[in-house]
DNA sequence: ACCTGAACACCGTTCAAGT
DNA sequence: ACCTGAACACCGTTCAAGT
């Protein structure tokens, strides 16, 4: 029972991160337990257990579970493509944005609500929103417009995100007892288009409407004579 | 300490409810304690206590935790006003649904979090579709033309209402770090007119945007020549 | 039928202690 | 500097018991 010579090292880290633990591990790791048990299923004690240490350990890296979760999103948000202004038309940079932002939720539907809900105001995030009212700037709008703009885009962003995350996965508190269609004629006549195969084409066709929108209120904006739709 | 003749009840509830234990008043109790204290502030202890009981006799009304959070999701959207058919034109009647939906997120901030991130398919919920649905239908949209601007409303509304959340209330698992906004000019630009003050405005103008889209593939659906934008 | 009380298996976090 | 272990004040929920 005492010192063995060769004893195995009595951590094991579920990942294949080794060596001291590192804000990197800890929060790869914690994203990847948000992936596969939802945001609920996340304890202090069970990421400690995944990264082979005691949950007290985390609290040198990160002073609190909420402060680690803001970590977390800030981790999501990188994952945002944000093509260079050089590459392509403003508008197209804005269709870039909203596409990555909601794949997001695609691929982390359990940690999206973060972004969702929580609001935040970090350097990541200004980067982010820098970038979309910088395509706007170049598309012609003032700083009055593009702040209306700006929402209506982060109304669709996390709108669609949101709804990708409700319409994939079944709710785990609650039992799904369906209503029958019997008396809702038009949610059954719907029903067949509005299933989880067709979201990316819904999301296409909404997306292509918000910027058709845009371009729009950026002729509006420069007056009817001189509108350059080509360029955005 | 035996029975005294006139004691007062052991029991004592905060609202104004009183006699057995009833589903309405333990929902009412619920949803004004998320509203002061939050979602994560409310736990079956505390529920039980502001209703003058054990947290056990809250499991003989609602089987979990999770079926009573439904149950409060229901709540929330009998709040949502939908003018019958005859009083309105079928793109009003969505302009009022839109807006009444918002309504919650602005009156039960911290609850509203419950309708966005939840699936849910309840007759409740039904009823609400039902009227958008109908609504698109007598606009002249067949099956596939509404539920995709079923979804475009749907992405509007819960955007709309989680970026009144957000934006109004300062997240308590966060000290806000604000950044400098040096490094992001089009952000400062932007910022005063991104304010709390101003959300009521951007929405009103994201909505008409919304309902002239709609209004404007309602005349393409029906070809151009006999379009009538006056009946929607 | 409706509620209580004790218990179980969890939480996040503090604090003193180890190396 | 980095981690442990025990402890505190909470959770949701089960179960047997009371009336």
């Amino acid at each position: 029972m005492g010192s063995t010579p060769d004893a195995l090292p009595s951590r094991r880290r579920t990942d294949a991160v080794r060596g001291p633990l590192s804000r990197e591990a800890i929060l790869s790791t914690a994203l990847s337990q948000i992936d596969a048990n939802g945001l609920d299923g996340l304890s202090m004690r069970k990421l400690g257990a995944a990264l082979g240490v005691e949950a007290m350990a985390l609290y040198h890296h990160f002073p609190s579970k909420g402060e680690l979760l803001g970590a977390v999103m800030e981790r999501l948000l990188a994952e945002v493509s944000l093509p260079p202004r050089g590459l392509l038309p403003p508008l197209e940079r804005l269709r870039c944005f909203v596409r990555s932002y909601r794949q997001i939720a695609v691929r982390h539907p359990h940690a999206f609500v973060l972004l969702a809900v929580r609001r935040f105001s970090t350097v990541a995030a200004f980067e982010v929103y820098e970038y979309v009212l910088d395509a706007l700037a170049e598309a012609g709008f003032d700083a009055v417009q593009s702040a209306r703009l700006f929402r209506l885009i982060g109304y669709y962003a996390s709108g669609a995100g949101l709804a990708e995350i409700a319409n994939r996965a079944p709710d785990p508190h609650r039992p799904d007892t369906f209503p029958s269609l019997q008396r809702f004629p038009r949610v059954a006549a719907a029903a067949r288009y509005l299933r989880a195969g067709n979201q990316d084409a819904v999301f296409e066709f909404g997306l292509d409407v918000l910027l058709d929108e845009i371009r729009r209120q950026a002729r509006v904006g420069k007056g009817a004579r001189n509108a350059g739709p080509a360029e955005l």
